[in-house]
DNA sequence: GCAAAAGTGTTCTCCATACACCCATGA
DNA sequence: TCATGGGTGTATGGAGAACACTTTTGC
């Protein structure tokens, strides 16, 4: 394996030209089977994930460099993207844990990772159409995958803060900013739509007064109905009333 | 003036001890006189004034960091601090702009402000008692003074959007979060309340409406009358009942 | 007593909740 | 015709808006 030199003329390119100690981290969720997901990415050969993330060209909008970031890992453009916080305690890369992860995952980590100097973080949130990603290997990582918001897998550095804070701000934006639809496909029942809205509250809603609200917004354009074949009353379908 | 040989010292211990390319900037609103405001130093001897803001020292917390800054600058201990956003725009330090000014005012300025590298900045609004804060001088001014919100003078950098963008936080937060009370004194009355709502929400609020929704609130202490000497009804002070 | 401001009571509307009811579908 | 889920109607309660009313104060 050559992940070594690889990651060495990384870390190279990474020096010069991106800003020192600085990143970008990106909380991905997606929903899917009913459940809100998040997209995490191995880290090295470990037991543990890390969320997916970047360094920032110097000549580069820290903007246009979590969409890029975004882009080169999941293969998404037009992404829904919002800046929530950024993280810089001195102890957030926890690098105890770090290194006794690398020594018992046998993973070769370069200098960089295991005595990295400080690094402050600027963390996004983004809601994608989970159908639509084709997650691509990253550098540190030759997978990554979906996880049930409900049961994350270890995680290293303070991604479990990150994705913390990033689940509050989701919740208190989808009603006022109403950027849940980012999370859905094209068309979708307003039982779908419920179910998203439960997944990110984390709490049942009655579904009567549900589709009331919703219809209510005016967002909302019913199409022609689906028929599932199932024993019930087909329901209709509905798409985003795109604002001109 | 011994200005140059301070500045290029300052300048030194900054590019010794702080991080590279980050800086800290607050946005201090304080209430007097019916009115919001927000403390701003004058840019060197110029017609603009910028944020108070600061750098982060190589083994402090960014939260911590916000707080050095704020008491080196205002005096203040047990400050009510909060981070909303990061601005890592290219052109945001608008260097044009700058030289202009510079120029103009016959400043001299040093060669890390006109040629400055890449800054990203991490933002603050901070609420604070008006009438405890004593301003000092800081590296880049010998002035700070509090000017009105309705009525602010030219910035330099991108120091408008950031005071825009720290209202609305503000303005959103204050519902939500009940810190207004932190931009008042000891006691107050519901009329001094009810004008500092008024002042950060830019619209009239209907008296008794909101007298009963603070009341109903249930963190207000009710003090003695207050008997200003005026032909009309005395006004309770309150106070605000610390959570314990 | 009067004007001005503070405090309280009352009504109305709106919206969220809760729940009853009917409708459509396929077995 | 029955079970299941989808869609609509309706009663209720609480919060906010609007406004009438009373109380207190110093002149």
């Amino acid at each position: 394996m050559q992940k070594d030199q690889s990651l060495t003329k990384f870390f190279e390119h990474i020096r010069i030209h991106c800003l020192p100690n600085l990143s970008i981290d990106v909380v991905i969720f997606g929903f899917h089977d009913d459940r809100l997901k998040i997209l995490l990415q191995r880290f090295f050969n470990s037991d543990h994930f890390v969320l997916l993330g970047g360094y920032i060209e110097k000549e580069e909008n820290l903007h246009d460099s979590a969409v890029r970031i975004l882009k080169e890992r999941t293969g998404l453009d037009q992404i829904y993207l919002e800046q929530y916080y950024t993280f810089g305690d001195t102890d957030r890369l926890k690098t105890d844990l770090l290194q006794k992860v690398s020594r018992k995952s046998g993973a070769d980590l370069p200098d960089e990772f295991l005595h990295s100097s400080r690094t402050i973080s600027i963390c996004y949130y983004s809601l994608v159409d989970y159908t639509k990603v084709k997650p691509m290997a990253g550098p540190f990582s030759m997978e990554s995958i979906w996880f049930d918001i409900e049961n994350l897998p270890p995680l290293l550095f303070d991604h479990e803060a990150m994705i913390q804070k990033a689940m509050q701000t989701l919740q208190s934006d989808l009603d006022r900013k109403l950027n849940g639809f980012n999370l859905m496909g094209e068309t979708f029942t307003m039982a779908d739509l419920q179910k998203l809205y439960e997944a990110v509250l984390q709490k049942k809603l009655v579904r009567t007064n549900f589709q009331r609200k919703m219809l209510s917004l005016g967002i909302l354009e019913r199409l022609e109905k689906q028929y599932t074949g199932k024993a019930h009353k087909a329901p209709y379908l509905y798409r985003f009333r795109v604002a001109r």
